[in-house]
DNA sequence: AGCACGCCGACT
DNA sequence: GTCGGCGTGCTC
């Protein structure tokens, strides 16, 4: 009989692949082992092993793998389940969710070689210039990669010469694939066993008497091994003794010292003991019996928490319960909330039982994650993690927490699968037959409709930690201190008035403006041009740091024109308020403070955000001004002051969300003020005091907020009582685009009627030289999803077979919100 | 997605 | 005359 295995190739191609195998090869396999798969013309490609059969496929022969790559699965029969899920829910295929999840070291990839042909004599008279130039090359080297190629001819397209060499029988060529992952090893050194009797070691010592620095060695070695009593680090030796490497290799090499080598893992926890966590108060403890109970017929539970109300601390009693269980948490949090506050709170009660895992990692380490997660170590117990992690191998999850479940940033926009981690961690909850917590100070609609509705249990914390009083929030009508003259640049009266208080108090602030940069229009004060940027539809925005304008959308830069362009008027004015200006004006305001700056611009790099927060922490910074990362679950002590420079721009967006968004936004900036005893102030910058949101941020009434949004969603047929796919079109033609949108969206229209929108050019209708335009499918509560995405797929596929519009690129992304 | 094959404009 | 641009089609 023959044998066969499907795979999962990590490319976005909807069909399986099929490749014959050996029945050996049958026999050891088992789905979730990868294994190395000729693909296309010559390349080797990484494969996910899905299924072994013995069916043949019947219109094309199938190709022998190329090798197995693992001993053992390494994606559990589970993880297949949840990618499918995943795949067919966010409308994408199995490869596209395998190259999300597995970490990009598993992935190989194999690699040209070129190397001599020495079966053939070759004259140089024969080649050609750059064909002699690669063949000389192979005097000295034995083997080329087509980056050396590039290098040597300095043109990009190197195939042609290959090809031509290859003709003339001068050079073969190889496909070779190498492992990515490299574990990390740690030397070790021991004694040779020669020396483990008395008198061989005394001999020894004699022996190294005219080489003292080698006998220091030794001795060392005997002192480090007798107060650890574990084997011996060649680093920590060579510490120790004061030798250099070279003197201990000398040991290595006469035999008195034999090295090894142990795997060890790049993240290590070195913390002291395990604190016990700490006692909740009764507020607390009133939370996380209810959370028990109603986890009693609920399988979803949302803590709906006002900012310090300390429900990390609830979360760690629940972790604790699970971990006495032996089961696995799975702990998610937005990306930028995983700093080390919150790591170095979780090890201090869980300590070593703690796994980090988010895009900041790098692969390799990442694969440790993954192993330590698969294999169930007790160092993977708790897992720690954004978006991605809900991706990782678990064994036995236990429960799932999510906090901040609001956050937008667990929604994956750019390459497929565009999936939600909320929604995707409840589905994999599911599958374990565990529970899932989300937690916020401020619920997303659909959440907090799901509770309303009674899907998910729902407990409120009102009361913050200690008994703090919730910030008290002002609002400042910047339209009528403009009129009356009391503002200075975007500063009103009040805000520097209240400043100057907290300042002189040493307490700290926090200035809210969410744009980076300078301002983000530059505008000619005599014919009213503005410099746009050369790939997108958007105004450049004016960096003064770098005296630069830059593109937010696709990076495009240029020096500051002192001149503009179209007229030559030298009279440019700045429009608009951006962090950098606003840091700017502090400083001019305040000149004897200190002033930081947080943004992505000052944020960049794998530390960006340690740094400031720290500096901030220390007390180094007493102004902080900053985007909305601002936001995200920090702990500030000692900031009693927090100004929001201007409520309106988040208001004022074009998204169904921009009114829950600003809520949720200017809330939890608030709650960054008065964390301790003292009460904090807030001061809100508009030029629309009475709108509702701000009425309501105010008074903090997050039910009022819900209930007139929710109004809204059901008058505008918006989420969370309708569900949204949007289609995207892209493409460098802008009538392939107009035209590719009519004929898509007329026939979602004779499906769906009236629950199409559009297609619509979104507000940046070309980035990167792409136009892009929407089209919105809007699904009724009654109406099935499945019977909806079968009916856009066959519609999408009949797009695709139209000629002229299959270079347009169709994005589909389900629940975009 | 890559990557090869294949047909038209600007340079050694 | 070639080099290299990207349109088109296929990958077990």
């Amino acid at each position: 009989m023959n044998n066969f295995i499907n795979v999962i190739l990590p490319i976005p191609l909807e069909k399986s692949f099929t490749y014959a195998v050996t029945p050996a090869e049958a026999e050891f396999l088992s789905p979730g082992m990868r294994v190395s798969v000729p693909f296309g013309k010559s390349k080797i490609y990484t494969g996910l092993v899905y299924d072994i059969h013995n069916t043949a496929p019947l219109i094309y022969d199938a190709k022998q793998i190329h090798q197995i790559l693992d001993e053992e699965p390494i994606v559990t029969p589970m993880q297949l389940k949840h990618w499918e899920w995943i795949a067919s829910y966010y409308m994408c295929t199995l490869g596209e969710v395998m190259r999300a999840a597995l970490p990009s070291a598993f992935i190989l990839e194999s690699e040209t070689i070129i190397s001599k042909n020495n079966d053939h004599i070759i004259n140089d008279e024969d080649l050609k210039d750059d064909e002699f130039l690669i063949y000389e090359a192979l005097h000295h080297q034995t083997s080329l990669k087509i980056q050396d190629l590039i290098a040597i001819l300095d043109k990009k397209n190197v195939l042609p010469v290959i090809k031509r060499l290859i003709d003339k029988n001068a050079i073969q060529i190889q496909e070779e694939i190498y492992e990515k992952y490299k574990p990390k090893l740690v030397r070790y050194v021991k004694l040779h066993v020669a020396y483990s009797s008395e008198v061989a070691l005394q001999e020894l010592l004699d022996e190294l008497k005219r080489a003292p620095k080698q006998r220091d060695v030794v001795m060392a070695m005997f002192s480090i091994a007798a107060q650890t009593k574990k084997p011996v680090k060649v680093s920590d030796l060579s510490l120790e003794s004061g030798a250099s490497s070279a003197i201990i290799k000398a040991l290595i090499d006469k035999g008195v010292l034999e090295e090894y080598h142990i795997q060890t893992d790049r993240i290590q926890y070195t913390g002291q003991d395990i604190e016990a966590s700490k006692v909740l108060n009764e507020h607390q403890q009133t939370a996380l019996s209810e959370i028990k109970q109603s986890f009693e017929d609920h399988n979803i539970t949302l803590l709906h928490g006002v900012t310090s109300s300390g429900k990390t601390e609830i979360y760690t009693k629940l972790i604790e319960a699970q971990l006495k269980l032996k089961k696995q948490v799975l702990y998610l949090v937005p990306e930028i909330a995983l700093t080390t506050q919150l790591v170095d709170r979780l090890q201090e009660y869980f300590g070593g039982k703690v796994a980090v895992f988010h895009s900041k990692y790098s692969s390799n380490e990442r694969v440790e994650v993954w192993n330590n997660v698969l294999h169930n170590r007790s160092k993977a117990q708790v897992i720690l993690g954004a978006r991605s992690a809900v991706l990782l191998p678990f064994h036995d999850l236990g429960l799932v927490i999510i906090d901040e479940e609001h956050e937008s940033s667990y929604k994956q926009f750019d390459p497929a699968p565009r999936y939600h981690a909320r929604d995707t961690a409840i589905v994999l909850a599911a599958f374990y037959k565990c529970k899932t917590l989300l937690g916020s100070a401020t619920p997303s609609l659909e959440s907090y409709y799901n509770a309303k509705q009674g899907k998910y249990g729902l407990v409120e914390l009102n009361y913050r930690y200690n008994n703090v009083l919730m910030p008290d929030i002002e609002l400042i009508d910047i339209k009528d201190k403009h009129k009356r003259k009391r503002m200075n640049g975007h500063f009103s009266d009040r805000l520097i008035e209240e400043m100057t208080e907290t300042l002189k108090l040493r307490h700290q602030i926090i200035l809210f403006q969410n744009r980076r940069g300078f301002s983000p229009i530059v505008e000619c004060n005599t014919c009213g041009h503005s410099p746009q940027c050369p790939n997108c539809d958007v105004s450049l925005t004016y960096h003064q740091y770098k005296n630069q304008l830059r593109c937010h959308y696709c990076g495009y830069n240029a020096a500051m024109h002192s001149k503009c362009e179209a007229c030559g008027s030298a009279e440019l004015d700045s429009k608009g308020l951006g962090t950098e200006q606003v840091e700017e004006e502090v400083k001019t305001l305040f000149p004897d403070h200190v002033v930081g700056r947080m943004d992505l611009d000052t944020t960049r790099g794998k530390h960006g955000y340690e740094k400031i927060i720290t500096a901030l922490e220390q007390g180094e910074i007493d102004i902080l001004v900053g985007t909305q990362m601002l936001t995200k679950g920090l702990d500030f002590r000692n900031v009693k002051l927090v100004g929001i420079m201007n409520a309106d721009n988040l208001l004022n967006f074009p998204d169904f969300r921009a009114h829950e968004r600003s809520y949720q936004l200017m809330a939890q900036v608030s709650g960054r003020a008065g964390r301790t005893e003292e009460r904090g102030k807030v001061l809100i910058q508009t030029y629309n005091p009475y709108h509702n949101i701000l009425q309501q941020v105010s008074t903090n009434d997050y039910k009022k907020m819900y209930e007139e949004q929710l109004n809204d969603r059901y008058s505008f047929k918006y989420p969370p009582i309708y569900r949204m796919i949007r289609i995207t079109l892209k493409h460098k033609d802008y009538q392939k685009v107009n035209i590719g949108a009519d004929w898509y969206a007329k026939s979602l229209r004779t499906v769906f009627d009236r629950h199409v929108l559009g297609p619509e050019f979104p507000p940046v209708a070309r980035i990167r030289n792409q136009y892009l335009k929407h089209i919105l499918v809007k699904i009724p509560q009654q109406q099935s999803l499945g019977k909806t995405k079968e009916a856009i797929i066959k519609i999408n596929n009949s797009f695709h077979s139209i000629k002229d519009f299959r270079a347009v690129r169709v994005i589909l992304n389900v629940d975009n919100y």
